[in-house]
DNA sequence: CAGTTTACTTACTAGTAAGTAAGATATTGT
DNA sequence: ACAATATCTTACTTACTAGTAAGTAAACTG
């Protein structure tokens, strides 16, 4: 047995690049096993089920974006700065070859994937698009940001318009992507 | 051999909702088949391959909005009205048992789909934007719109949106998807 | 050092995927 | 009426899917 540092991990790792890669329904174990160099049973050993192995994913990144939100230097920037980082996430996908988010992943294929994972996928997006519409609000108040409508619709306007940006520049190329990022800039600022 | 009418569009009827519903790789021959009352082998017939059928479905679309967009019907209204149309279209989809567009469904699986539909998504997609685009100049021009930045990247930008409020309205419900829509309109109109 | 746990492998099951070849039946054209 | 063609069914193959049971060897623990 030789062992590698943290098998769990570098699964977790494989499984959530092959999600925003291919889909949940586009990759199998054996994706994974093949590319870690052992065997399909020993991802079943860490995770039972795909179910298990997908709703794994998602808890760790909603735990990662809590720790992120809540650390100073995120929470004590500027809305401007928070809006950039944000952007950042997505801009950072686009530029991994072209990964979307899991979000977006797994809300396209919604009606075929399990249970667990569908309860997942939602509570992740209600809690990037609550962070976002505070920071929206936090902008609006303090007179950086100009928009119509109220921050909640266009906190989940802004959201959608990444995760569908992501995906379209698969099909129209990368610039599409930094054009839309921009527009979205640009109708947020004052 | 009981002849239903017009097999060979009842399966890309099927197909097409299938692929908005479950997405590429979440359905199967199998799911046509069993629906339309028919053998596995019976699809094979019309389309010999999983690819074959995906290509015919989408070649149908980009058919089908080029009548429309050519059309009096449509090339007749105002740019306000074109907008109102166009936004009309993902409202009924979401209506449709939530489903979503068929360029987010299959732009979200692109690397998991063959290449002789990654090829009709992109000439669909590119398609819908220029058209988008050209309403949005015209609209412009006409005073009736209002919007920072080019025709062209708002037309990415509102496009991107709407993909993904599709998609988004599946974890966070039909409410969130009326919300961005009616953002959109906020954010163009004058 | 014995016993237990961790992290696997080997070997398997049952089910499903796309796809094919050959034959049956019906419809159409001559 | 006959041949050709369209639309299937039957029966199959190959390949892959998730998942499991039993065994093994190393690492950790008391």
């Amino acid at each position: 047995m030789v062992k590698i540092e943290n098998s769990k991990r570098t699964i977790l790792n494989l499984a959530e690049s092959l999600l925003q890669d291919k889909g949940f329904n586009g990759f199998s174990y054996a994706n994974i096993a093949s590319e870690l160099g052992v065997k399909n049973a020993a991802i079943h050993y860490h995770f039972p089920s795909k179910e298990d192995l997908g709703v794994a994913v998602i808890k760790r990144y909603r735990e990662r974006f809590k720790l992120w939100i809540n650390n100073a230097r995120v929470k004590d920037l500027s809305p401007e700065a928070k809006l950039d980082w944000f952007l950042r996430i997505y801009s950072d996908m686009r530029a991994d070859n072209g990964k979307v988010c899991l979000v977006g992943s797994l809300e396209a294929e919604f009606n075929s994937i399990p249970q667990g994972l569908q309860e997942e996928v939602q509570a992740l997006h209600q809690e990037l698009i609550v962070w976002l519409e505070s920071t929206l609000a936090e902008g609006l108040d303090a007179g950086v940001f100009d928009f119509k409508g109220n921050p909640a619709d266009k906190a989940a306007a802004v959201m959608s318009t990444l995760q569908g940006a992501l995906q379209m520049a698969r099909a129209l190329g990368a610039r599409k992507f930094t054009t839309v990022v921009a527009q979205i800039k640009m109708d947020l600022l004052k």
